[in-house]
DNA sequence: CTGTATCCTGCGTGATACTG
DNA sequence: CAGTATCACGCAGGATACAG
């Protein structure tokens, strides 16, 4: 518990700093909110098996529109995530690589799957409680 | 990376379930949508200082309106990460504690936090590379 | 093939007022 | 104190057409 304190007490500061009003940027907030984008993680993800092009990635997420594919790139890459290489033929070639940063992602990621992956069946059973519950609705 | 290497799998299977169009409902999918949304995680991190009540909540975190307070909290609880005391005095008086699974959450979610801690400084400076490039805006 | 440019919609969120 | 009920809105994200 004692790696999961230093994390907290950093939240505690930084809502601390909020409480006065104070603009307060938070790191942790900025990568929460790249976390929680729809595709981002996603795409690490897949770029972690191997480096792919536009269109393999696309062909690997089949549900994420062109328009969202080229802005999680972008934004991926402007994070210094993930690197981008043009290959000069017709038609062009691009080839998307995971960074450094990006990989040193994995290992931290991989622990909340993991905890996801493990914890699912409790949460289930826990929504199809709630859900169940007596009162439902009436609060 | 071995214990990364069962979470990339897991998307793989994923992704290839999505490109077949078959529904996949992914657990990872699941749990990336809570990290995502605005507030839930704030609110672990605060509960694991200590239990507190609605408004206190309120007060720790003041950017957070009592709609989204409410509907955070509850959906922590239907997810059996918090469990909701109720004290029958007047004015009533409600209790928020992290359940054992918002416990067991606290691990990887600090892991990603001290990522993101550590990394900022690579990231801003990427960012700034990026901006700061020639060729800017077109492409 | 690898994108960009527009247009459009829904949903997550905030603001405000009210209640037991 | 601990919420609910309503309204209102921006913007993330999808669909489609076009371009180098």
């Amino acid at each position: 518990m004692s790696t999961s304190q230093n994390a907290i007490d950093r939240f505690s500061r930084y809502h601390r700093q909020l409480a006065d009003a104070q603009p307060a940027h938070c790191a942790v907030r900025d990568v929460l909110d790249r976390i929680g984008d729809k595709w981002s993680m996603l795409m690490v993800m897949e770029l972690a098996t191997r480096s792919q092009r536009f269109s393999e990635l696309h062909r690997a997420i089949p549900d994420i529109s062109k328009r969202m594919l080229t802005q999680t790139l972008r934004d991926l890459e402007r994070d210094g995530l993930v690197t981008r290489h043009v290959f000069s033929t017709r038609p062009p070639t691009v080839e998307y690589r995971l960074a450094a940063l990006g990989q040193s992602l994995l290992e931290p990621m991989a622990a909340l799957i993991d905890w996801a992956d493990r914890r699912y069946p409790e949460i289930h059973a826990a929504r199809v409680r709630f859900d169940d519950a007596p009162g439902d609705v009436p609060r």
